[in-house]
DNA sequence: CATATGTCCTGAGAGC
DNA sequence: TGCTCTCAGGACATAT
């Protein structure tokens, strides 16, 4: 489920794409359904074809590839299964989009083409214009960066919000790029109960959460994100990501919490997504 | 307006 | 063993 430091991940193992011409767009026909590519296939050759990718960038969960003068980009939305790949996919079946590139001048280690593999096929790719990204990508739909947003920022954009704090932590347009997965983590680092209404926590809790999602999104990144047990995400290289090994509640459900080694982790369901928390790390009423 | 629910999709795992 | 069923959760559309 790429999340902020699985999509960073994808954005640094792709950057050295940077430079290099798109020349050919071609929508694999092995897949079962061909992903979906904003509106019209040939609209989008047209639009990217022969076009030279200037940057690599991420918007929350979104890879961008910048086009020439940084008006048209595209937009890589993994959403559950997508990956970003430079090396072989882990399925043939799966792979939906192939971008062959090419190289001006001696770029020896430049990769020969940039692949789009979906198992579930939720994810898409666009292109968009500059308008078109700041109608959907724009201030009004997503918040500040996850890993940009203070303790200010936080409590400014939920602490209105009667909803659960962990369900809020999802809320785009209130920040971008935390998922369900590092929801739970860094709430259990915060020791803030995940259930605890935004309206309810005080400066402090803030401050907590800042620096909590700060140390778990960064940790995360650091170990190339996390390869949960279907095995789905991959680096851009085909490889596994390595902080599930560091989790400390998510999908640890039974499990003593290795934080206080007292508490057993436990599986409570919000929003119909599965939250995961330490009762004695994160009590629903704190002690004074 | 704020918040909640339903929808898409595939493969893993449970249960019989 | 092989079938059916449930579940996982990103973002968005629709409902309350």
């Amino acid at each position: 489920m790429p999340e902020l430091p699985e999509v960073e991940t994808m954005r640094r193992g792709i950057a050295c794409v940077t430079g290099a011409v798109i020349e050919a767009a071609e929508r694999c026909r092995c897949s079962r359904r061909p992903i979906e590519i904003g509106p019209h296939w040939r609209g989008f050759r047209r639009r990217v074809e022969g076009r030279t990718i200037t940057s690599v960038e991420r918007v929350g969960k979104r890879v961008l590839l910048m086009l020439d003068e940084g008006v048209e980009r595209i937009v890589i939305e993994p959403r559950m299964t997508g990956l970003v790949l430079l090396a072989a996919p882990p399925t043939r079946e799966h792979l939906r989009l192939r971008l062959h590139l090419k190289s001006r001048g001696r770029t020896p280690d430049r990769p020969a083409e940039l692949l789009y593999w979906d198992r579930r096929g939720l994810g898409l790719v666009r292109v968009v214009d500059a308008d078109e990204f700041g109608r959907r990508y724009g201030d009004a739909k997503l918040g500040p960066d996850a890993l940009l947003a203070t303790p200010e920022m936080l409590r400014d954009r939920l602490c209105a919000s009667r909803r659960a704090i962990k369900v809020a932590l999802l809320d785009q347009r209130a920040v971008a790029g935390i998922g369900n997965l590092y929801a739970s983590e860094m709430l259990h680092r915060a020791s803030i109960h995940p259930a605890m209404p935004c309206s309810k926590l005080r400066s402090a809790d803030w401050e907590l959460l800042s620096s909590a999602a700060l140390e778990v999104l960064n940790d995360a990144i650091r170990y190339e994100g996390s390869t949960l047990s279907d095995g789905t995400y991959r680096n851009a290289l085909n490889r596994s990501g390595g902080y599930q090994n560091h989790h400390r509640v998510y999908d640890r459900a039974g499990n003593s919490c290795p934080t206080c080694g007292a508490g057993v982790i436990e599986r409570i369901v919000q929003s119909q997504r599965s939250t995961f928390y330490c009762p004695m790390c994160q009590p629903a009423r704190k002690p004074r």
